[in-house]
DNA sequence: TTTCTTACA
DNA sequence: TGTAAGAA
């Protein structure tokens, strides 16, 4: 049931996003669709890069940082030392995200102390006034 | 109607 | 990124 491929149209409103930065992303090289005459042909690949993109878009990655990651995605490289970089790149990679994880635990915990604090203080508030 | 390019805010 | 203008 998976379309084959999509209108420009269709994947902005898809994403939420539009038409204009998504040709911005192709400007920027971060996709490549096809092309029927000047109309672009966005194929189910390219559908899921733009979804790469805008998920790193989301966590704070600049586009840069996207590509770098959806390159990870596909085995343009093959030769057994281009692997060897791969792995490591992957490896890197799943340290920093970590990293970002651990980071924001930790400030989601710092946030439930401060409303913690604030409920406390609004609970004597209320019963100093009563 | 929809998409394209280019250019400017 | 949004928007406008003119073309296809």
């Amino acid at each position: 049931m998976t379309k084959a491929t999509y209108s420009i149209s269709e994947l902005a409103n898809e994403f939420g996003v539009s038409n204009r930065t998504i040709r911005y992303y192709e400007e920027k090289g971060l996709v490549q669709p096809r092309r029927v005459g000047q109309k672009r042909i966005y194929s189910a690949a390219d559908r899921v890069r733009i979804k790469l993109i805008l998920r790193g878009k989301r966590i704070g990655m600049t586009l840069k940082e996207s590509v770098e990651i959806i390159d990870l995605y596909d085995p343009e490289h093959n030769n057994e030392e281009q692997l060897h970089s791969l792995i490591n790149s992957v490896r890197d990679k799943r340290r920093r995200l970590l990293q970002q994880q651990q980071d924001i635990n930790d400030m989601l915990r710092g946030l439930d102390e401060v409303e913690s604090l604030c409920q406390q203080a609004l609970s004597s508030q209320h019963l100093s006034r009563s």
